[in-house]
This record gives structure tokens, C-alpha cells and sequence, in this order.
DNA sequence: ATCGCGATTTCATTATTTGAAATGCTGCCT
DNA sequence: AGGCAGCATTTCAAATAATGAAATCGCGAT
């Protein structure tokens, strides 16, 4: 029996993080597996996998099977396997929960709190659509809606014209980077100190383009600007040639909830900047507006405190 | 593959039905219950999990923590679990493989042969896009465009005017039951008799509403007819209460490559149907002229080893 | 026809997962 | 106020199920 000859009392020590022993390590794989393929435009053979991902061979091909027969993969003619129908299957479903969208107002609390008492509505995306589409058409640019979902800011619509695209890297459900772009930094404008410290305590000012802004109190800077001008603008900070003017939504108690934004070549600032952010400015009063309206029935004005409060 | 099941000495209830030894059960199992979770709109407890998939309690905690370090699940305050924002990052990914398409013909060789060598196309979905706006635009409709994959109907984009909504179920990505949709009827009507024999003998005509057509004779004579007046009718056969009109799109060498369709409620097929008829042929002639056009001298031969993607 | 690379399979070892049950928490009912 | 019920979380030893080295198979290139 020559064949472990090196007895490690570890696990061949591929990750250097710790393993929990909270996760079932297979599953894990298979789930990092598909990751790398997502991250490889061509796909990837097994052997590939087993290199890139420092796995035996035999692995990679198990879990591979595993991942194709639950659709999660294709396998091409050539061996190389790439995403499979499962996941915009997946995808559907989540765009569902989007639909089924709460409150999203921000602070801690709400978020912390609302869970499911949320969900049934008629959808911020699906009442907000005519007005991104009538501003995208208007302005010939990509528009876009966000929100918050459990702290983060989420893309939750994106209307594109017939001629441009949106920000490569950009998707519905996208989120983060809030500091870095106009949607973002408009609605962490209108949040609660509290909750600006609490997002800024939990995430990294990360450097996306020259532009960005890393520098915390620049940051904050920033944020009273934008809360005092009624609108935000994104200079190149999320993407090289690209700018966004974002302006905020407010509910019918007047809260921010989520925010409109299009995106531009950014040379068009100079020129069209005006005019460009009176569109989104009068897309978000729509929205606004549009909100006001139908007092969606919602049973949430119950008396909170009426028994007591937290047993302790 | 699996063959062998014979008497071992194996412990006690070892097959429910067949297990196959090419598959990693614990990943399998984290997948099916990401299905599930997909499948239920609230989101489920650790506990809900366990009842619905009759799994020890235990297991599924351990499994719901993977998927929740991994990003495919969220675990809401109340403790029910969603499907998280790793879902709309791969299927960001997903879209870019559409985007990155490849010749997409029909016949079996086509789609066992063509693999890789495929890639790296502006797209279809891309450059028909300002044509599906226009015809969405036109007609107050939805607009789709599927082509092939794998010798499968793939729906590929979908462009939606300001007030109107896609047939529900479908997604960017859906494939299936290609012979109860307008889609699917023409692009199967223009598929050798070969290929047609071989989808019919890898898919089971499922019946979706009253109107599907279930019978293969009479598919076949469908089929026949919409080959001859050169676009295709839905009538109720995918979804009740729409119709669908589609029509085949061309390439340079007028093999037909993609299809264009427009759904609408089936109310308007009497009074408004020859127009819009008209609409979709108009739109698939644009489409097959772009077509024609750019001799896409494909470049951007790009290397799987590297790997970018803003969020990681 | 032979070579070589990679996919597929085998099989014994053992690390990993499992499941029953204990624990601890919260909210509800009496 | 107290006790009960339901649920999430944790524990731990048993044993299943995953692993990895190496053999085999297949295909395309030389």
C-alpha cells in the first residue's frame, strides 16, 4: 500500500479560509464549479475544471455529471460544458420575488424587520415601467430602477432604447457597489445617518475607475451634495466612458424608496447634461406620483405597539 | 454510465429507485433544493425544506448553509429562505453565452458538430434587437426572438413595450414545448423532415391548454401549412387567452436561423390579425436583411483561460 | 498504424455526511 | 404569569458516500 504517502492531517489544503464544518464540502465544490464556468465565456473540459480548480480529475467529473443532470450545464460536442437552462429557470423565479417586492425602505430596522409581512404587492417594477419606458424612449438611454433589498441597493429594472446598451456588467438583481454609481449614491443620500454608517461599515469603498470615489468623508461630501441638489451623477465612477444621472422616488409618506437613473456615454454630460437630468428629475416625479396614487390597501397601518413591548 | 446494480452486500435500503453512482448526493441534494425554494413564492423554513423533501432536518441545515455562503440563497429575518443574488449573476453570465452565439441552424449535425467553433458572433439577439423594438413599438405588443440551441428552441430576447406584458413563464432562456408556440412551429416548419422526425421522437407533445396541438399527424400538416403561407399562428395552444404570430428569419444563405414573434390577447387575432401579420413578416424581412448585411468579419477570438467579471 | 492527450471508470480508503436526539429560543395558549 | 409547542441550532458517533491514484478507453494527430 504505497499510496498516500503523505499522510496530512489536513485536507489537502486547497482553501486557505478555514473550513466550516457548517457545509457540506461537495456541494460547495460543485457550486464553486459552477462559478468558474460561469466566469468562462467558452466553457470549460473536465480536465480544465480539475486544473483551474486544483480538484482530481474524478471529482470534477462527478460533480460535472451531478450539475448536468440537473440542468444546472451543458455539456458541448467538444467536451466543454457551459451554463445550462436551469439557470434562467432560476432566474425567472427570482425575477418573480422582485415582482412580489416590499417596502424596500432602508434603514436597519425595515429591513431587519419586514421579511415576508412585506411581499403582494403590485411590484415597484411592474407599476414604474411605463415611466422608465417613456424616459428611455425620450431620452434615447438605458433606464434604470433600484431599490433596497435586505441593505443593499438592487438594480430591479433596466428598459433599454432600440439603439444603446446598458452598462456592460449590469443586470437585474445586481447589487452593490452603491458608492460607485448614481443610483447607489442617491439612495444612500436620502438614508438616515444611521443607516449610511451601517452601510459604510459593512462594505469596502472599492476602486472601480479613476473616478471613484474611495475616500469616505469625500463619500459623505458627496451624499449631502447630492441630497441638497435633488439628484445624483455619476462621472465615470462605475464605468470608464460611461456616466449616469440618478434622482430619487419617494413613496406616498414621502419616503425615498427607490431611485431612476439612466446611463450615458459620458462626453454627453457637457452637452446634454441639463437636459438629460430635467428627464430623469421629471421620470422620478412620475414615479412618485404614480405612487401616491393607488394607496395599495395595505393592512401594514395596524397599531404596532398596541400589546407591550419586547419581553425580556 | 451507470449499468451495475447487482447483489453486494450493501446496507440496508440502499435503492429508492436508482441511484446512480455518477452522482454526488449531497451536491444533488443542495440543487434539489434550490429547486424547490425556486419553485415556492415566500421563500421556505429549514423545517419546510426538511417536511417537502423528506430530509433529515440536520441535512438541510447544513445544505441551506452552503447555499446561503455561496450566495444562491437568502435567509429572510423570519427565517424563510429565498433564492439569492448569485441567481441573476449567473444568469447574467447565461445571457452572455446567447450574446456570444453561434450559427444556431437547425439539422442534428449542425448542433452535434457545431460546438465551439460556434462562437464569437455579434450575436443575434444583439442585432436584431432595434428591429424587435421597432416591431414591439408598432405593434403595442411583445416581441420575441428564439432560434436553436443544442436542437432545442431557445427563446433569446424579448423586448416589451411600455404597457404590455410577456406571456407569463416565459423567460430569456425558456426552451420547450416548441410545438405549442408560434416560435416553435416555424422554426420546426422549416427544419429538415429529418430533424423533425428526430425532435418528435425526443419530446412528448405535451398538452398546455384545449387548443395544443397534440396529435403528430396533425402537427406534421401544421407544420406543412405554415412551411407554405411562411409564418406561423399560436392560437391559445401555449397560453390561454394569447396568441402568438411568428416568422422565419433568414441568413445570407436563406437558411432559415431564428424566428420573430408578437403575442397578443387572442381577442385582437380577428380584428386586428392580417396587420399585425404583416407586422412580424416585416419585421423577419428587416431581420433577414440584416442578415445579409454585415459579413461580421469575427474577431474578438477570446481565450477561456482569463477570467474577468465585475463581481466576484 | 501508432502515439498521446484527455475523458471515463475502477476501487479501496477514509474523510464527510448523516440522523437521532439534546438544547435553547420565541411566541402562544391557558 | 407559567407552561407548552414549534422551530432553529448544535452535538456526536456510525457508516455512507466522496476521494484520488491509477487503469482503461477513444479519438485525433502524426
Amino acid at each position: 500500500m504505497a499510496k498516500r504517502s503523505h499522510a496530512h492531517p489536513q485536507t489537502q489544503a486547497s482553501s486557505p479560509s478555514e473550513s466550516k464544518h457548517d457545509i457540506l464540502r461537495s456541494a460547495q465544490r460543485v457550486l464553486a464549479i459552477l462559478e468558474l464556468i460561469a466566469r468562462t465565456p467558452g466553457g470549460l473540459t473536465v480536465r480544465a475544471v480539475s486544473k483551474l480548480l486544483q480538484l482530481n480529475i474524478s471529482t470534477c467529473y462527478h460533480s460535472l455529471n451531478t450539475l448536468l443532470t440537473a440542468g444546472y450545464v451543458e455539456r458541448l460536442p467538444s467536451g466543454h460544458y457551459v451554463l445550462g437552462p436551469q439557470i434562467p429557470y432560476l432566474n425567472d423565479a427570482y425575477l418573480r420575488t422582485l415582482t412580489h417586492d416590499w417596502p424596500a425602505t432602508d434603514p436597519q430596522e425595515s429591513w431587519r424587520a419586514v421579511a415576508r409581512a412585506s411581499a403582494h404587492q403590485p411590484s415597484l417594477s411592474q407599476r414604474l415601467r411605463p415611466i422608465l419606458h417613456s424616459l428611455s424612449e425620450r431620452s434615447q438611454e438605458p433606464a434604470y430602477l433600484a431599490g433596497w433589498r435586505y441593505g443593499e441597493v438592487e438594480l430591479q429594472a433596466i428598459v433599454e432604447p432600440a439603439h444603446a446598451e446598458r452598462i456592460p456588467g449590469i443586470y437585474i438583481g445586481y447589487r452593490g457597489h452603491a458608492h460607485a454609481h448614481a443610483l447607489g449614491k442617491v439612495l444612500l443620500a436620502y438614508s438616515s445617518p444611521a443607516f449610511v454608517e451601517d452601510y459604510l461599515a459593512r462594505h469596502t469603498l472599492i476602486r472601480l475607475t479613476q473616478q471613484t470615489i474611495v475616500e469616505r468623508t469625500l463619500l459623505c461630501e458627496e451624499l449631502h451634495t447630492i441630497a441638497h441638489q435633488g439628484y445624483s451623477i455619476d462621472r465615470e465612477e462605475l464605468h470608464a466612458d460611461t456616466a449616469c444621472l440618478a434622482a430619487p422616488v419617494r413613496d406616498a409618506q414621502g419616503r425615498v424608496m427607490a431611485a431612476i437613473a439612466i446611463s450615458f456615454r459620458s462626453d454627453l454630460l457637457s452637452r446634454r447634461g441639463e437636459w438629460l437630468t430635467a428627464q430623469v428629475l421629471r421620470a422620478a416625479r412620475q414615479a412618485s406620483a404614480e405612487l401616491r396614487l393607488s394607496r395599495h390597501a395595505s393592512d401594514a397601518s395596524r397599531h404596532p405597539e398596541r400589546w407591550g413591548g419586547p419581553v425580556s
